[in-house]
DNA sequence: CGCCGGTTCCATCGAACGGTGGAGCGGGAA
DNA sequence: TTCCCGCTCCACCGTTCGATGGAACCGGCG
């Protein structure tokens, strides 16, 4: 049973919410907030599992409720839902930052927008195509590198494809799993590429696939 | 009713698949395919509302095949989940250029994976924690890299000197060496800091210094 | 046709690595 | 003072890594 806290400044939301969750039997309503600092307090009191987060609020808005929420150290955090009117640019990107697993619609057609609570309970991540478009523009017009230092282009496809996922950290034995090998196959692409680029060890690889711009750092956050 | 094409090489991951949806009312099984080339050939065919691709299959791709069932001009296109065993960083950018509309892991509850159909039947995207973890990070990667994520501050400055030095690429004993001390110290300074930051090896505490910004890859230095 | 490069796999071996459980030392805080 | 923390070092052991020397298959090319 997932339990899902309703989070909108709106009665008429809220109650709209609240219907649809109880008609779900795999979903119970685990309480309503009005603003920010109820939510917040809400979240802690009851522990829900799914946040549904209004991000318009008289007081405390809804972004700044969640970083509270996901910040406050206590036991494994809610997940949270950031539900908007329309799609709106400027709030996904600080939602997103301030931990959000979702956002969502509210015109999206009701089955559907139970149906997102439970993935996003299962920890999957979801969100609206206006919003997922967004995502992947940025993705794709990521300041990416060409990545050829010579030596680079003397490699075989899967010498390349090798070295990105030991750039990655996995083992041989990883490697193998990930592109349907035997471990003994990665040994071979591995100490050939190392050969051909001059390399002596694994670490000297990945040192080369970031120095050489084949992997670019992208910034982390701890999320746990 | 959802109708699903199932692409994958493998009989036992179709049969599988298969026997999951027609478990499930809301979907029906339109057809399998074993490879790229019969993949198109049967989304033309049969227009099933939703594709789920494999990525590595003989012959034509499962990236590849999406790209020619999503451009095929007759109708509308039928949306395209990719399929595959683990989370790929170099399958993601291509698959989401070529419009693919989630990316699936096969490790996937199949309750959940049977959602997610659903979902992305509907028009919304989806994709595995991993995969939408890199979307956010590129979309939130704009304003510089945060140099220190919390749990970098909680190592000791010996620690540090030794992670740095592990960045580098230098073996415990070329560490030793350089920091005179004796390569046991090494040892137990780097398994302290690898607990510290979870990871388990080497290569892992190479990665997490170039993605936490603790050391910067030569020749892109910018002041943020 | 034979040759070559890319790919896949095997067996073996020593060295490096990583985990574990210690130990002693020194400085600062309680 | 005692206690804790950071630093230094040791021994042991299993796993992974990297090196080596093979072998086989396939496609393209001379």
């Amino acid at each position: 049973m997932v339990s899902v806290l309703i989070v909108d400044d709106q009665m008429l939301v809220r109650t709209g919410l609240a219907a649809l969750i109880r008609a779900t039997p795999a979903l119970e309503v685990a309480g309503e907030a009005a603003d920010g600092e109820t939510a917040v307090a809400m979240a802690a009191a009851v522990r829900p599992d799914v946040v549904l987060m209004d991000v318009r609020m008289p007081g405390l808005d809804g972004i700044t409720a969640t970083e509270r929420i996901l910040s406050a150290g206590a036991g494994p955090p809610p997940k949270v839902a950031i539900l908007t009117t329309y799609d709106l640019d400027e709030y996904v990107y600080t939602a997103l930052r301030a931990g959000a697993s979702g956002f969502l619609l509210k015109e999206t057609p009701p089955q559907q927008l139970l149906a997102a609570v439970q993935v996003i309970a299962a920890g999957d991540m979801l969100f609206a195509p206006t919003v997922t478009r967004r995502l992947i523009e940025a993705y794709a017009t990521r300041p990416g590198r060409a990545a050829s230092p010579a030596a680079l282009s003397t490699l075989t496809g899967r010498e390349l494809q090798v070295l990105r996922l030991v750039a990655r950290a996995l083992s041989n034995a990883d490697i193998a799993a990930q592109l349907s090998l035997s471990e003994a196959t990665i040994k071979t692409h591995l100490h050939r590429l190392m050969s051909k680029l001059g390399l002596c060890s694994r670490a000297q690889a990945i040192v080369y696939a970031y120095e050489s711009g084949l992997v670019v750092p992208a910034s982390r956050d701890d999320g746990g």
